[in-house]
DNA sequence: TGACGGTATTGGTCAGACCACCCTCGCGGT
DNA sequence: ACCGCGAGGGTGGTCTGACCAATACCGTCA
């Protein structure tokens, strides 16, 4: 009769569907700040409730932002906001899935470092280095892991690319480095990670893209031969073939 | 006094936060069902509302799956489960991220590509043959542009990485591809992705993966390339330097 | 003019009711 | 004994209305 479509899935569902249309057509701007739920629910012909699910869903991709009190807003859809979901997948992966999320890690960082040796500038190059000594001055294995992320950071955000450094920021993510890094370096790989950062840094400082895309890829390859082998190892406890 | 933390942030985010620790714990299994979301409400001490809004919110990650008049359940957390969010990026950016997005599709298309090439077999390259034909077969852009990622899709897949191919499947998503590849087919350049196409079939029957990789890496350039030219061209339209 | 405080606005939470859908179990027919 | 099917209970989906908490606005007062 009307002018609406046939309905297909759940009202939720179909709210999200057109609040992420209003945005990709452009009719609401980064920033800008949405109607009250209670107007938006009226608009959209369903109950705050139902409203409600579907803004919770947007918040939690990155699209929208709730400021209690104030209002709703659309975030800046900057490749940070979006792709904040990345470290889901991270932290929830295990077996097979974290060494094929590694061989993606490996590829995509071996570009990013190779990028960044081209491109990198004094200051970034001196904030990477900071956090190389910084790296090297302790033995808590905390501050060496978060200074351990905070270098690969540096260098990803020096390739240029905010989507990619983005990325590699969810596959480098808190929790999953913790827990794949733990057991690679209770087997004694601090010095051997010593030894690849530095292979790193000199190629940076040396403006050699082809030397740090294989310093880089080497590092993360370690790792993820390391894990194969772990996976390898105890997938079978019981029954071992003559 | 008691054992639970202190408050921080809403009752559904923290909401979210333990269903997650839960299946990142393992105490919830890929498959499982869950409590109803009444009992799940009780169990936390919030309301079936906020609930729900977290189930919602946990849905839209790929993490659960609601089934209506059935239950609630753990997806298989696979690749694409967890990924499928992706494509929301690659719909809502535009302008200078969309170029970032092609420029790391391309990095990851031309290792895939190059790995399909050693890995491919008679059953898989004959599913590709079978989309390169249609898609050369036909005049209508739509028919065309289901082949042409299909075509990508299978090579994906027969380079072994599901989540590769799961990030890849984000970054040609159906919305994404329509919007750029309007454009760029429009100046004619149908005869050129066709030669791109077959350069790149032809390294996979060859089973050479450096020339996979060169040509996948050229036709995607080719795009970024166009797409990078469209936006310097249309970012100036007022005052031009002498 | 500027700091203060009250009040309207807005998101966050809760409670309860009803609907739509799925699944199962038992009834009845064959 | 077996099969089909229909009713019922369980579950997610939606709606309503109320109240709480944080914010923003604006008028008042020093």
């Amino acid at each position: 009769m009307d002018e609406t479509a046939p309905q297909k899935g759940t009202v939720t569902q179909r709210a999200i569907e057109r609040i992420k249309a209003m945005i990709g057509e452009g009719r609401l701007e980064p920033g800008q700040r949405l109607p009250t739920e209670r107007d938006l629910a009226v608009q959209l012909g369903i109950s705050r409730s139902s409203m409600r699910e579907a803004i919770r869903a947007l918040t939690v991709l990155g699209v929208l932002e709730a400021r209690h009190g104030s209002g709703i807003y659309v975030t800046q859809l900057e490749a940070g906001d979006l792709l904040e979901t990345f470290g889901v997948v991270a932290d929830l992966s295990r077996g097979p899935r974290l060494v094929e999320l590694l061989e993606v890690r490996r590829i995509l960082e071996s570009t990013a470092t190779a990028l960044a040796a081209a491109r990198i500038t004094p200051d970034q190059l001196a904030e990477v280095e900071k956090h190389l000594t910084a790296m090297n001055a302790t033995d808590d294995p905390e501050v060496i892991l978060a200074h351990d992320l905070a270098f690969h950071r540096e260098i990803a955000a020096a390739a240029g690319n905010d989507t990619m450094a983005a990325i590699l920021e969810g596959l480098s993510s808190r929790t999953f480095r913790a827990r794949v890094w733990r057991g690679y370096q209770e087997e004694g790989a601090f010095a051997r990670t010593r030894r690849e950062h530095a292979a790193i840094h000199r190629a940076l400082v040396a403006h050699d893209p082809e030397a740090a895309r294989a310093a880089a890829a080497a590092h993360v390859g370690e790792v993820e031969e390391w894990l194969r082998a772990q996976l390898a190892g105890q997938a079978r406890p019981p029954a071992s073939p003559p």
